[in-house]
RNA sequence: GCUCGUUA
């Protein structure tokens, strides 16, 4: 069962969704057992795919065979229907986790938090972050990602220069993440000398950029005409062997 | 073996 899980993991990544429910199936013919983790797997390769509907079979059909989603199954399909905008039916199934007694996880939070701050709806955000604070789950990295990002798209760098630090305080390390997130809200900002002290700060703490913090980097030097310097940067990436994009 | 975050 195991050997099968990996497999149609391995093959959900690589976009062959197709091929993963014939290896379903197939475990299914040779009689193995197939757990919550393997119907999520599935479910999770037809959500990436865009194919709510078929995810969605999968889903009624583990119920239908006794075996219960689990919490990584509805974090799942409320993430995938929050990315197609169905916001209405996301906070449906949050209710029913809630009825049904499941304790709603970091993750589960993140994905609403961001799914909120990628409309742009920071007080929103920071409702369910207070929400998540106030029944004890702990933010990650994730939220204050998501927290960092919706903060510079609202002009509120100030703002996201403060979660940074919070998020440190808090124990947590900062990742490349969060670094290029905080970065990009300096370069909308138009403020570059404090994003490249971001990134001398990075460099110091011994995260590498990558193509992501450079194509920032690059877009917020050309956003104040600065195209000459832009240029430097695609020399530098060269110079460390990051492929431009 | 399964879920969430950053640029374009």
């Amino acid at each position: 069962s195991y050997t099968y899980g990996t497999l149609i993991s391995g093959m959900c990544k690589e976009g062959r969704v197709d091929d993963a429910s014939k290896l379903f199936h197939e475990m299914r013919r040779r009689g193995l057992a197939q757990s919550a983790a393997v119907y999520n797997t599935v479910i999770n390769g037809y959500c990436d795919k865009g194919e709510l509907d078929v995810a969605f079979r999968y889903r009624d059909e583990m119920v239908r065979v006794g075996i219960k989603p689990t919490l990584r199954t509805y974090n799942l399909v409320v993430h995938a229907l929050f990315m197609e905008g169905r916001n209405a039916e996301a906070c449906a199934l949050i209710k029913e986790m809630e009825e049904k007694g499941l304790v709603l996880d970091a993750v589960t939070y993140n994905i609403l938090i961001n799914g909120y701050c990628k409309e742009g709806n920071v007080k929103k955000a920071f409702k369910l972050f207070q929400e998540m604070l106030r029944k004890g789950v702990h933010p990650t990295k994730v939220t204050y990602t998501s927290l960092i990002y919706v903060l510079g798209k609202s002009s509120r760098v100030a703002d996201a220069d403060r979660m940074f630090k919070e998020a440190v305080e808090k124990g947590l390390v900062p990742d490349l993440v969060m670094y290029n997130a905080l970065i990009d809200g300096h370069c909308a900002d138009g403020n570059m000398e404090r994003a490249f002290e971001i990134l001398t700060e990075m460099e110091k703490k011994k995260i590498a950029p990558d193509e992501v913090t450079y194509n920032t980097l690059t877009r917020g030097l050309c956003l104040l005409g600065k195209v000459e310097e832009a240029r430097c940067i695609l020399d530098e990436m060269s110079r460390r062997g990051i492929k431009p994009d």
